[in-house]
DNA sequence: ATCTTTATACTCACTAATTGAGTACTCGAA
DNA sequence: TTCGAGTACTCAATTAGTGAGTATAAAGAT
């Protein structure tokens, strides 16, 4: 009934990638993802699951279906971006991840976008995780600092987590020569 | 009517602990699950979860239930682990897990538990999962040899996971050092 | 000429995971 | 005396995710 249902739109984001240059059906969609060395790489959706999250795009507002009736076959529904679904997948692309358990595959999927978008949006993703993973670190170094009562398993679990940090800051410096040395 | 069901428990398998000793009831094991510097570092449960995950556990015989009644309280399902639960769960801390997904929750919940038994346990626990993890940077090592007709973004998608694998083993010679310098 | 795959493009019904909220009582403090 | 906090769960609802199915056409096999 009420018109705001809070949607809690993230990695689906990166579906609306494949749609930004021409208008694509949801198979279409899925054989993309499947791609060898792409996307597929490190998100993988079934392909009942990746029309669930279609729809919810499309509920959302940020996508628009037309039907193209074919004859003797199911009707097409080409997909494109609407504004607000232009606007969204820009902003998805542009921010960080802010939680570590998303780096595995959400920051990725944003890194592949960029990366289609050319040096300038990739350097900036790149460094607007690094910004948050050194916040990410800072807080940590604090709970470890005031760690007087802390027993050796809770600091065991704060440096598993700092040294996983650490490997992503290593790795986005890694990320960063890559793609310098892909644009000579 | 299939008295096999396909029953998906790993994690869990965690919950378990918390009945080796003695008998507790849901209510009580969440408590002690939010306990600061424990397991709930690692793991959050919501109540209502909680109990669902509980009788999974109970569905596929790994702990029974006795009810207490209590004068004008609803009664207490005493939960106590049966012998199939008892072996599940020794099963459980010994193995490594096999996906680095599993790694900020599970393995952390594993090795809480394994400390908990004493520092032989825990030993292996941990050289259990450095042969894993060894295995699974030998495998990424393969890949990136084999990658001849990589795309760059490919190559920074296994450089990631060598990235947190390695990170993963260094910290396993933390948690090493760190339990024999807590033994003595 | 017919028969079987394979590709196209989705839909449906179901189970599992997860959450918010509620229930029904007690006890101690203001 | 009433208000909040604690005890010990339960329920209904929502979301996520999967397996299987549908309907058709074109390509290839026998």
């Amino acid at each position: 009934m009420s018109p705001k249902r809070k949607s809690n739109l993230s990695i689906e984001h990166a579906l609306l990638g494949f749609i930004q240059e021409q208008p694509l059906h949801g198979y279409e969609i899925h054989q993309r993802l499947q791609a060898a060395q792409q996307l597929g790489l490190v998100w993988h959706l079934k392909q009942a699951h990746l029309y669930a999250l279609l729809s919810k795009l499309e509920s959302d507002g940020l996508i628009a279906a037309e039907l193209i009736a074919q004859e003797a076959r199911p009707p097409r529904r080409l997909l494109q971006l609407t504004a607000a679904g232009r606007e969204a997948f820009a902003n998805w692309v542009a921010a960080p991840v802010q939680h570590g358990r998303d780096l595995r595959i959400e920051f990725l999927a944003k890194l592949f976008w960029a990366q289609q978008r050319g040096a300038t949006p990739t350097e900036q993703l790149i460094a607007a995780q690094r910004d948050e993973c050194r916040m990410w670190l800072d807080n940590l170094r604090v709970e470890m600092a005031q760690s007087t009562d802390t027993t050796p398993y809770a600091l065991l679990v704060l440096e598993f987590r700092r040294g996983q940090i650490e490997a992503m800051l290593e790795w986005l410096d890694t990320c960063e020569s890559a793609l310098a040395s892909a644009a000579t």
